[in-house]
DNA sequence: TCATTAAATTGTT
DNA sequence: AACAATTTAATGA
């Protein structure tokens, strides 16, 4: 197994460019602004390859950018005081974070580390405040994310009380397809199966075990590379059905 | 463009 | 953790 962990560090630094039309068209919040909003944040917006194990942000380092994912697949994590990591979630394409931070201009709360090659858009903290001051699409961006977010822990507290880890895998799949806040993921997820493992925290193993349950359901199914969602409300809610039973 | 080979991913034990 | 089977990506004629 490959080590996710390598001493590089905030490659947003380096190697970043404006975007390309087509890229712009991959930020979910762009078309909500008027032609002179639009304008500032797409001179301010930059892009940039992150490759597996790089980190996007670290805790505890002062707010640069509000992050985005154009394409890849990021982890969000933290380290508690006895130095474990927590993996909280993946981050898929369309996804943006980091609003809570930059808005109150503190230090980031959490580990943001790409978990394949992905590409990521940063807008600088000045211009995410200059958006909120002057923008009324972006504040209702922002407060949808936000309460759509809430959602979404409120959740994952659910889940991670769950024992039957078909459960944990449908549910986490779920949250990953969530359209609101990851609009470019669609009907096909691209994750590897180790990768899935590494976000719910199981073996690879049980994860392609559980994701055969859940596609013999009809719920999803599963490609070689990545995850298609059939049935979006069922992998939500779904109390799974024992092998045996029925 | 096609065929071959290497690499990545999946399915199974 | 190991291994075989399958799929994709890379290479070169």
């Amino acid at each position: 197994m490959k080590s996710l962990h390598t001493t590089s560090d905030l490659p947003l630094y380096q190697r970043r460019r404006p975007l390309e039309p087509a890229e712009l068209d991959a930020i979910p919040w762009i078309q909500l602004l008027a032609p002179a909003e639009r304008q500032r944040a797409a001179d301010d917006l930059r892009i940039a390859d992150a490759s597996p194990g790089d980190y996007v942000c670290r805790m505890g380092r002062p707010v640069t950018y509000w992050f985005g994912v154009v394409d890849g697949l990021l982890k969000m994590s933290t380290d508690n005081a006895q130095g474990q990591t927590m993996t909280f979630t993946g981050v898929p394409p369309g996804g943006w974070f980091g609003e809570g931070t930059a808005m109150k201009r503190e230090s980031y709360r959490y580990n943001i580390q790409a978990l394949r090659k992905s590409l990521v858009a940063g807008l600088h903290v000045d211009t995410f405040h200059w958006l909120l001051d002057h923008s009324i699409g972006f504040n209702r961006f922002v407060m949808n994310q936000l309460n759509e977010r809430l959602g979404q822990f409120i959740a994952a507290r659910e889940i991670d009380r769950m024992t039957n880890p078909d459960v944990r895998v449908a549910r986490n799949l779920a949250a990953l397809f969530n359209p609101v806040l990851y609009p470019g993921v669609g009907q096909l997820l691209s994750i590897t199966q180790q990768e899935l493992a590494y976000l719910v925290g199981l073996s690879r193993q049980r994860v392609n075990e559980a994701l055969t349950a859940l596609a013999a359901q009809g719920s999803i199914r599963v490609e070689y590379g990545g995850i298609r969602v059939l049935d979006l409300a069922a992998l939500r809610s779904h109390v799974f059905l024992r092998k045996n039973g029925l």
